[in-house]
RNA sequence: GCGGAAGUAGCUCAGUUGGCAGAGCACCUGGUUGUGGCCCAGGUGGCCGUGGGUUCAAGUCCCAUCUUUCGCCCCA
């Protein structure tokens, strides 16, 4: 029989990986909740066109990446790409902004791409994802990339970088767009990759970001963004500064920060690290105040941002597994219901640990006490079986007691 | 979607010009009465990724294919 294999790009997370999983996620929630933050699980499943109202057909992401395919009844379906996609939906469909003028969710989970796998990029991967729906105030955009920087600094992940930019608003943007788009057209056409000669007729601000060293170098005298902006948008992006400068919050100004999804406005963002190779960015977001009205609710603006677990785990060791309290070895097939009956005693008694269910030799028995890493090896015999004790040893120094079966919780918790 | 690299024991990898399938670690069993780690001895474990081809003979050469991995693109 052939072997069955996981699907290219879906990975099994054991102990130590699935252990730093957990430590990230619970503490995106302790951080995360310290700012008002709720907790929203929205499905892993949407009908296609939310994401691609939301996200943008034109972007990379919906059009080669998503995986796709129709319900029983013909109806288009994806699973998600990414999270603010549902979320929104979530919140308008349940009239939130209602209820509340500022709503603020954090959720964690899969997401699914249909890429080429590599470093730091699987085909499912998880993403930890907050949203803050209703404020306008720069001062929102400023809170988000402190909790941010917050949580990462909490998590202990350090060498990085904060990139920000401004990408204009609908009233400033379209000029900008075109007088990017102008001056490209006046270069030497020749010197950019094919991309870049496609992209400046598509999406002319994505030939900024372009990683081709050819293109960057004919691209740096380019005008920019942040020199276009109209006055509301550069008072905006200016606050988030000043609030930034008053954490010590360190930023790095990118003007080539264009992010890859069609509904990002005013300021955008990105935490970048140069030591997990080529996927160097380990978390992204920006301000979305449109979004909210292009799938159908009122025109509510946002901030958000989303933060790759996978490349968080490529900076960071999993938390230490905890210890067992006991291993339970059973030294013949006689006493093997005893110990049986021993084992969920202790756990009863809030303790933690295994039995090894063959019977085995003393020596062999005591060589599995010891792999198993628990503190306390309880070993029975036929005298334990017998006399109705358990023969419970201190595996750092040695000493054993035999302690009668009803005394043995008190005996590992107080270690008499 | 496009490139490069790699698939041999559970893991990390050797394997010469084509000539008996190997090491270290791990695992198991012992080293005299019921006691772990260190040490010693022995042992289990392989369709050499898969399918074709060349050859007296293929882990080794050729073709295809799958998988993994690092990049490109894109993104978190």
């Amino acid at each position: 029989m052939a072997k069955i294999q996981a699907i290219k790009g879906f990975a099994d997370l054991f102990a130590d990986e699935s252990r730093l999983f957990t430590f990230l996620e619970q503490s995106a929630r302790t951080v995360f909740f310290r700012y008002g933050f709720t907790e929203l699980r929205t499905p892993l499943m949407e009908y296609t066109d939310l994401f691609c109202r939301s996200i943008g057909t034109e972007t990379d992401v919906v059009q080669k990446e998503m995986y796709t395919f129709n319900d029983s009844k013909g109806r288009s379906m994806s699973l998600r790409p990414e999270a603010t996609a549902g979320v929104m939906r979530a919140y308008v469909e349940n009239n939130v902004g209602a209820k509340e003028s500022v709503s603020k969710f954090f959720t964690a989970g899969p997401m699914f791409r249909h890429e080429r796998p590599q470093k730091g990029r699987m085909r499912q991967f998880h993403q930890i994802n907050c949203e803050c729906i209703g404020p306008k105030e720069p001062e929102a955009d400023a809170e988000m990339i402190s909790m941010l920087m917050y949580f990462l600094n909490y998590i202990g992940i350090k060498n990085i970088t904060l990139q920000l930019n401004s990408l204009g608003c609908p009233n400033c943007r379209p000029a900008y767009r075109e007088k990017l788009q102008n001056w490209l057209k006046s270069l030497d056409t020749s010197v950019l990759c094919e991309d870049c000669r496609r992209r400046m007729e598509t999406n002319p601000l994505r030939v900024l970001d372009c990683k081709n060293p050819s293109c960057k170098e004919a691209t740096k005298d380019a005008p920019l963004m942040l020199d276009h902006t109209c006055d509301e948008c550069a008072g905006h992006f200016q606050t988030v500064k000043n609030c930034l400068d008053s954490q010590n919050i360190h930023y790095e100004i990118n003007h080539r920060l264009v992010r890859g999804l069609d509904y990002y406005t005013r300021t955008a963002f990105e935490v970048v690290s140069d030591n997990i190779g080529a996927q160097g960015s380990i978390a992204g977001g920006g301000r979305y105040d449109g979004l909210v009205e292009s799938i159908g609710g009122s025109s509510v603006p946002g901030i958000g941002f989303a933060c790759g677990m996978e490349r968080l785990a490529l900076l960071l060791q999993a938390p230490e597994a905890p210890k067992a309290d006991f291993y339970i070895a059973v030294l013949d097939d006689a006493c093997r219901e005893y110990g049986f009956k021993a084992a969920q005693m202790l756990r009863h008694g809030e303790l933690c640990g295994t039995m090894g269910f063959e019977s085995r030799s003393i020596k062999s028995a005591m060589r599995q006490a010891d792999k198993s890493g628990a503190k306390y090896a309880v070993l029975i015999g036929s005298s334990e079986l017998e006399q109705h004790n358990l023969m419970i040893k201190n595996m750092e120094n040695g000493t054993q007691e035999a302690v009668p079966f009803d005394r043995a919780v008190s005996f590992i918790k107080e270690g008499k």
